[in-house]
DNA sequence: CGTCAAATTGACAGGATTCAAACCCTGTGG
DNA sequence: CCACAGGGTTTGAATCCTGTCAATTTGACG
């Protein structure tokens, strides 16, 4: 969360066009670590890609306490509302780089939509089952594991994120967050390169904890 | 849940139609209690609305744990799936009679399955707010606004559900969920007719708990 | 009245949070 | 190049809460 005057300063900066896989070249917009994408009760324009970067999506209590709801890495899509108007925010965790794919006018929903909704609520569901029961063991694990699929199944994990992220993501306190990775460090399972990259040593016993 | 044998016994006994506050007459389906309406994996049909009773939706984890993700109550729809199979189970929790709304054919959306689909993704997205962190009192005052809101805003609420229900639901064991509601009865805010008949006294303590 | 399942209550242990202190990393300025 | 400051992270100790296991109570039904 950032202050209106450095959401200007960093929001949707234009930068030169990237080409990607696809033919046609598309604008990327660069937005600084902690800046807004879109806020809670915006309309809802468009879709999201990242071409680099990372996003959390979140939603704030009236307690003031975050619910971070997903993570979104390279390569993924983001920003799919049913209704009119976002219900979360969206804010880059490090230098991300976005293409925006309009939104259909009107209802209708197309392929495209449908797609990047469906694997939303399943990631939702998912989301809630971790987060429901299970000791902070098995949370932890199975944020690491799905981090690592996702990242593409190198044995080192990068992480976009900070603890407090990770906490607000997972239902833990910080001190938790920490105190349960270095067990798994003691455990022989991870090793810590620093605390934003982390190699996976046994994967099978890490993959037997988050079931 | 309960065994293929009792499911067939209970499941889909057509009944007397009954007439609605639409003009047109809609066959109703009765479902016993713990009666499954439909199965994870199974085709998507349809909606259902619920005439009269109460249903539980959940999901089924591969170590036998059982995450409920929604209670719906009279007058609401249910079964929206964006996939062709339901990803989770339905059961009826007491006696209850469903009429069913054809799902259109091809991938359109009409203005109902997209409110019931809107309708059912903001309920998710408030039920992992609630279950993510908060105390098992949070947990509890939550859940019991929230039914109270539903059934029309009168000071008792009828629970169509049983502890282990509302453990399965909210992430917590039945001992602890009914230390709970024990604690907010010594409070002097609610008041226990019968284990499934409780009185809100203190309204508005309540809702402070629940934010 | 007896039986059975559901719910409540109690005692205890283990795990997570809280509060506090120490540590590490990175960027800055001398 | 090094010292230093600041934020993020890790670690420690005490407390509180929830889960577990066990016993008891309640309520529905034959």
């Amino acid at each position: 969360m950032q202050t209106a005057a450095s959401i200007t300063m960093n929001s949707r900066i234009s930068a030169p066009p990237r080409a990607r896989n696809q033919a046609h070249i598309r604008p990327v917009t660069v937005h600084a670590p902690d800046c807004v994408i879109y806020a809670q009760g915006e309309r809802a324009r468009s879709l999201y890609q990242i071409e680099y970067g990372a996003v959390r999506i979140y939603r704030l209590l009236t307690d003031g306490r975050r619910q971070i709801v997903a993570f979104h890495l390279v390569g993924e899509t983001f920003g799919f509302e049913i209704s009119e108007t976002h219900s979360f925010y969206a804010e880059a965790m490090v230098n991300s780089g976005l293409t925006s794919i309009e939104r259909p006018a009107g209802g209708q929903l197309n392929d495209r939509l449908v797609g990047v909704a469906l694997k939303a609520m399943v990631r939702a569901q998912e989301h809630l089952l971790v987060v429901g029961r299970q000791s902070s063991l098995e949370k932890i694990a199975v944020f690491l594991m799905d981090l690592a699929d996702r990242q593409g199944s190198t044995d080192v994990i990068d992480l976009p994120m900070s603890r407090v992220d990770i906490g607000d993501y997972l239902g833990l306190t910080i001190e938790t967050v920490s105190r349960t990775i270095s067990k798994l460090r003691d455990m022989g399972i991870l090793k810590l390169h620093n605390a934003r990259s982390i190699e996976i040593l046994k994967q099978e016993r890490l993959r037997l904890m988050s079931n």
